[in-house]
RNA sequence: AACCCGGUGGUGUAAUCGGUAACACAAGAGGUUUUGGUCCUCUCGUUCCAGGUUCAAGUCCUGGCCGGGUUACCA
């Protein structure tokens, strides 16, 4: 009733789904009622374009006060497996979703999407096609030319029940006959061209078992186990829309619930590939390591890299919904990771690449404990202490002994702080014998204990840094995009697509310096590392006694750009 | 080549279903700052083109152009 609401509601635009679903509440179709449902084979792994799928799904179910079902649409009985059954469950959970009761699959329909295939049979809407896969393929014609007529498409219905019976019982040979629907072979819709609706596959499947060995394609059992289930919406993606009418003549042969199928575009992000044959054939090939490599678009990917599950969601929301097949900026998803994060998470310091700095003014065998913020966002988040003495290690590139204009970190001579601690000049560069830098001796201000001068001098940069000693040692693993090119798909002729990936979007560095707080952070935690991005525990490589920690993204760097930007003239 | 679907700043979306282009990201410029982070300000579009209807078109019509999908017993 207040305008105010009303305002705002109206303010929050539908996509066009969204907006077919309201107007057939509005109407009154299905008795206003609205259901969904998430339908993934079990042959892979989820990605986040799934998760697109499944927030749209899962988020109108929810919006509309309806409901969305899981169904897993296992019809091909050589390529699915149990494995990805239980994966996939998992990841649709993490992602923040829950379907309750309502965990289907389409193989539970078997015996009712037969009897229905019967019904087609009997009304002379479907025959059994004796031709060899071959001259199926031939006989349907080509984009341009107009399919011709099987020799057995006038089969009588005893013949075709007789015949489809004895497909059921076995007796059939694999890919000696198929059902047929009987539509139109000269359809400029190569899907109506007579379309197979079962076929004979003597395979084991993960969960009928050996009790068929016909098994109905996708196009027969999708629209009917959508209409078993009472879906109102049925959503997916755009390469299904020249599948529309037939999902509509299918349902439309038989007196049962008629569902909507709509679609629409699937993700596509730069930097990466999405495709499952694409993702399987990177982990297959080694060029990571494994489903759940940090590096890749899928959800276990993300998952273990550290990004949280409402970022995702956001994420899916600000992309919208639409039919137009373009490319999202990997960029979006980074700056939502970016944004959550900024908000939860508790600082702390590390240094990856470690300098060290001994302090020649600061007592020997002495020690104190800092007062760091844990998180300037929020206040509520307190504070933490962490130890300091007079050896330490700060970033080797917060250091230079030539410093170009604009570089406001250490260099011979100069005065930088040290978060939360001190101010510190550099008064020597220590450097081995062949002329590397080795340690730097500075000298600090005991009076600009915490950070601050009383003098009221001011210097130009802060910079992280940790105890020598009263630090703990870690692995870190930063990444990048995986592909060096936007489009990887995009290859020069003769080149491949695995060109693109790039060679640097793995680099371990071993030896780096955490504070020593980080010893004991549970898997699963976020923090973020001062200056350098948001980290977690590598849930499957750290142990208490060889900590791995993962970046799961870096913090915007300004000066990083400002130097590729000067280096490239 | 036939059919289907699309086309709004660099990118992704929006525009109260004809009323005079908005938001986010990216990029660039500047300000604040004990993270070169965050935050704040500013810059960046003849709505693919050409006609037409209309007082009025990103929205409607026609024709082009460009892009995607489709020729598995995959989904």
């Amino acid at each position: 009733m207040p305008a105010e609401e009303k305002d705002e509601e109206a303010l929050r635009s539908l996509d066009f789904i969204r907006q077919i679903v309201a107007d057939d509440v509005a109407a009154g179709k299905h008795g206003g009622r609205v259901q969904t449902r998430f339908p993934p084979e079990p042959n892979g792994y989820l990605h986040i374009g799934h998760a697109k799928s499944i927030c749209l799904n899962f988020g109108i179910a929810r919006e509309f006060g309806g409901l969305c079902n899981l169904r897993f649409d296992d019809t091909n009985p050589v390529v699915e497996e149990e494995e990805y059954v239980k994966a996939i469950q998992e990841d649709i959970r993490w992602l923040g979703f829950d379907w309750d009761d309502r965990l289907f699959y389409a193989s539970d329909y078997f015996e009712t999407l037969h009897g229905y295939a019967v019904d087609l049979i009997r009304q002379g809407k479907a025959y059994v096609d004796s031709q060899s896969p071959e001259e199926i393929r031939e006989t349907r014609g080509s984009l341009t030319r107009p399919g011709t007529p099987s020799p057995f498409r006038d089969r009588t219905v005893e013949e075709n029940l007789d015949l489809f019976a004895r497909m059921r019982e076995g007796k059939m040979e694999e890919g000696s006959c198929v059902l047929r629907a009987k539509i139109d072979m000269a359809s400029p819709n190569m899907n109506l061209r007579d379309p197979v609706l079962y076929r004979i596959k003597k395979a084991t499947h993960h969960r009928t078992g050996d009790t068929w060995c016909i098994y109905p394609t996708y196009d027969f059992a999708h629209g009917y186990s959508d209409s078993i289930e009472g879906i109102t919406h049925s959503l997916c993606t755009l390469e299904f829309e020249n599948h529309r009418p037939l999902y509509d003549w299918l349902l439309q042969q038989l007196p049962i619930h008629q569902p909507r199928q709509i679609e629409f575009a699937r993700l596509n992000l730069t930097h990466t590939v999405m495709s499952k044959r694409k993702l399987l054939e990177l982990v297959k090939d080694g060029h990571v390591s494994g489903w759940d490599d940090p590096r890749l678009p899928t959800l276990r990917g993300m998952r273990r890299r550290g990004y949280p599950p409402e970022a995702l969601r956001r994420f899916c929301e600000i992309i919208g919904v639409t039919k137009f097949d373009g490319v999202t900026d990997i960029a979006l998803l980074e700056h939502v990771i970016r944004e959550q994060l900024n908000e939860e998470t508790p600082r702390r310091l590390a240094v990856l690449d470690p300098l060290k700095v001994i302090l020649t003014n600061y007592p020997e065998g002495e020690h104190e404990e800092l007062e760091c913020i844990n998180n300037p966002q929020n206040p509520d988040a307190g504070t933490r202490k962490v130890p300091f003495s007079r050896e330490l290690y700060i970033e080797r590139s917060d250091f230079l002994e030539a410093p170009p204009k604009k570089f406001f970190r250490l260099a011979p001579g100069r005065e930088v702080r040290l978060r939360y601690a001190y101010f510190i000049t550099c008064q020597n560069v220590v450097k081995d014998s062949s002329g590397n830098v080795v340690a730097l001796e500075c000298t600090y201000d005991p009076a600009t204990r915490g950070g601050d001068a009383p003098d009221g001098r001011k210097v130009k940069g802060t910079i992280h840094w940790v105890d020598a000693t009263a630090s703990v040692e870690a692995e870190v693993r930063l990444f990048e995009h995986l592909f060096a090119a936007e489009k990887p798909e995009e290859v020069p002729d003769g080149g491949d697509w695995k060109d693109n990936l790039n060679p640097a979007s793995l680099v371990v560095r071993h030896g780096c310096r955490l504070e020593p707080s980080l010893a004991d952070l549970a898997a699963g935690e976020r923090v973020q590392f001062e200056r350098l991005g948001y980290f977690t525990p590598d849930p499957v490589d750290s142990r208490p006694d060889r900590l791995v920690f993962l970046r799961t993204v870096a913090l915007k760097d300004k000066w990083a750009r400002m130097q590729k930007k000067g280096g490239r003239g």
